[in-house]
RNA sequence: AGCGGGGUGGGGAAGCCAGGUUAUCCCGCGGGGCUCAUAACCCCGAGGUCCGAGGUUCAAAUCCUCGCCCCGCUACCA
């Protein structure tokens, strides 16, 4: 990628249901922070957009439980939320919302631009039906016993004692898990989606398309083969966006078929707000613009196969997902993160416990790229500790350090280079390609741990070059040094931007630099002589086992205090 | 059940698609060194049937077949 490319950086849409946890925000929001932040750094020209996902009957029942509208629910949760992707450092362009009039129109015209061209048609089918909450049910609100295990409280979609999927109609007994009484089957009009009709084209983008991953490629060829069936685009839910169709009164759009669109409605809003009203069309409808998608793994058909049969069907040409970037799940001490059971943290009780970086460094640094991974406050300790305090933190302070102390604070010229320093050299610049490989590939776990590795490089060198005593014999040999030791220190604070950003950029500042000047690629270069730095501070601190059982306490107390 | 991904020394990862001398890296462990630095850093060492069983090949962690285990999707949960 070179620079002055275009980039377009989404990240799935946080459903407004509750505040997201560790392992929904390294999945989507943070890892597309990393990139967003990255790509701009190599000049690139970007839109980093999300937005709250807040319609759907999950949150028109909670709100009804609480008594309230469901957007007065989703006002406080996504203004909450907002105000915690700030505290994370997010550099959203624009954190928008499903409930955003521009994503409300957009959607309609979308859908009704669909509907003429042939794309959606209406069928009738029966649905769970409660007569008291008068209310189709999605089939996991029905609840019942399990016709093949017993358990009394299967949900209508699956079993979660014996995992046999289910219809509601199987249920025995069911019974509405609102009110608790028994559903009927009633007929019911929907609107479904024709992707069928473009199994073909789907097939060709994917095919076509060698930026995606493999194992979304793998999968997404598979469910085209298997055959694709229409999607229903239409609830009977009253909260969401109504349906454009004719005969559609009191219908909405389902939520999954809007949100998506959000990436689009949420670049418009970006560019009108800025008054530069066509702008978006840059970044959707000119093919050099590249795009990728930071989703979990549940997630990868929806954007290879749904989202892109959406956007084809328009026949606006609109650019199809350029690549997506997906995890696995992040565990919690080996256990699946659960809300109701409280098993994991979320991500406003983390920064009530640590700093924002030490979060985005030990999330990043156990991002689950490959396979599912656990987040062990062990391992916190071990990545903070040992990696950005001993290897990255130390580095640059006994670098900064000796330069303050005894070069007067001036980083000294170079002067000749033996074996060693070419050496170290060349392992500079084959570790910058590296590292900007893996950036390129969203590989940002491995990125980060390579990066720590440079670090380690630079302390290798300065033992092998022991400055604290050729500077008693050799005045020259110890500037040859400390450049090169300079450079290294640099290029570490450098490429830390991207993944905690307020660290890297105090480090940055400790060596006199202004990050409105630094570019990725200056990563890459030996620091010319005469270059004043400042006073050199530790910048991070170690923890111990018992500060962590401290906070575990903490978050106990935070959890009671907050239990109303 | 079908499909996709994963299963590498005590913990965490790379390598696998394009097979090749002693399987790499980080942490931990044992020993040594250094003293500029945050009791940090550097070096050396121990530790692995690369999930299991077959097969292809001069050669398999890597390719093929079968099996086991974990996760996800297939389902109107977002």
């Amino acid at each position: 990628m070179l620079m002055g490319d275009k980039w377009l950086v989404c990240s799935a849409w946080p459903y407004a249901h509750g505040i997201p946890h560790l392992g929904n925000i390294i999945g989507s929001i943070l890892s597309a922070d990393v990139a967003a932040r990255y790509l701009r750094l190599k000049g690139c020209e970007v839109v980093f957009v999300s937005g709250s996902d807040e319609h759907g009957t999950p949150i028109e029942v909670e709100a009804i439980k609480r008594g309230i509208r469901p957007k007065e629910l989703t006002d406080e949760i996504h203004s909450r939320m907002k105000k915690l992707f700030d505290r994370w450092n997010i550099s959203f362009d624009n954190y928008s919302r499903t409930e955003n009039p521009v994503h409300i129109k957009f959607v309609q015209e979308f859908y009704m631009d669909l509907y003429e061209r042939g794309y959606i048609f209406e069928d009738e089918m029966l649905l769970p039906f409660c007569p008291k909450c008068n209310r189709f049910l999605p089939d996991r609100f029905v609840h019942g016993t399990c016709p093949y295990c017993g358990f009394e409280d299967a949900r209508g979609d699956q079993c979660d004692k014996c995992g046999r999927l289910l219809t509601p109609t199987m249920l025995i007994n069911p019974r509405c898990s609102i009110c608790g009484s028994k559903p009927i089957i009633k007929k019911t009009k929907h609107w479904f989606f024709d992707l069928p009709k473009l199994s073909n084209d789907i097939e060709k983008y994917i095919l076509e398309n060698s930026n995606l991953p493999e194992n979304a490629r793998n999968m997404s060829l598979q469910v085209i083969r298997d055959g694709l069936k229409p999607r229903s685009i239409t609830r009977d839910n009253k909260w969401g966006i109504p349906a454009p169709f004719p005969g559609a009164e009191g219908k909405t759009i389902y939520v999954w078929m809007e949100a998506v669109l959000g990436y689009i409605s949420a670049t418009i809003e970006y560019f009108s707000k800025k008054g530069e009203k066509d702008r978006w069309k840059e970044f959707w409808l000119n093919p050099e613009t590249k795009s990728v998608y930071f989703i979990g793994k549940d997630n990868i058909p929806f954007h290879t196969i749904i989202f892109p049969a959406l956007l084809i069907a328009s026949s606006r040409n609109y650019n199809l997902p350029w690549t997506v970037a997906s995890t696995e799940y992040l565990l919690y001490e080996g256990q699946k993160f659960s809300k109701s059971r409280r098993i994991g943290i979320w991500i406003d009780e983390a920064l009530e416990l640590l700093p924002t970086d030490i979060w985005r460094f030990t999330l990043v640094a156990l991002r689950p790229e490959v396979r599912d991974t656990s987040f062990r406050w062990s391992e916190l300790l071990n990545v903070i500790n040992k990696m950005l305090n001993d290897d990255i933190g130390n580095f640059i302070y006994r670098t900064l350090s000796f330069i303050y102390t005894r070069m007067d604070g001036v980083v000294p010229e170079r002067h000749e280079m033996d074996e060693i320093d070419k050496r170290t050299v060349d392992e500079i610049a084959s570790m910058y390609r590296r590292i900007t490989e893996y950036m390129d590939e969203f590989r940002i776990r491995l990125a980060l741990h390579e990066v720590a590795g440079l670090a380690r490089l630079g302390n290798r060198y300065l033992n092998e070059r022991e400055p604290w005593n050729t500077i008693k014999t050799d005045w020259e040999r110890t500037c040859t040094t400390m450049n090169i030791a300079f450079s290294i220190a640099r290029s570490v604070a450098i490429m830390l931007l991207p993944f905690i950003p307020s660290s890297a950029e105090e480090l940055l500042r400790q060596m006199n630099y202004n990050v409105n000047d630094i570019s990725w690629s200056m990563a890459k270069d030996l620091v010319p002589g005469g270059h004043r730095i400042n006073k050199p501070k530790v910048v991070f601190k170690k923890l111990t086992e018992k500060d962590v059982e401290k906070l575990l306490k903490k978050l106990d107390e935070i959890r009671g205090s907050s239990r109303s």
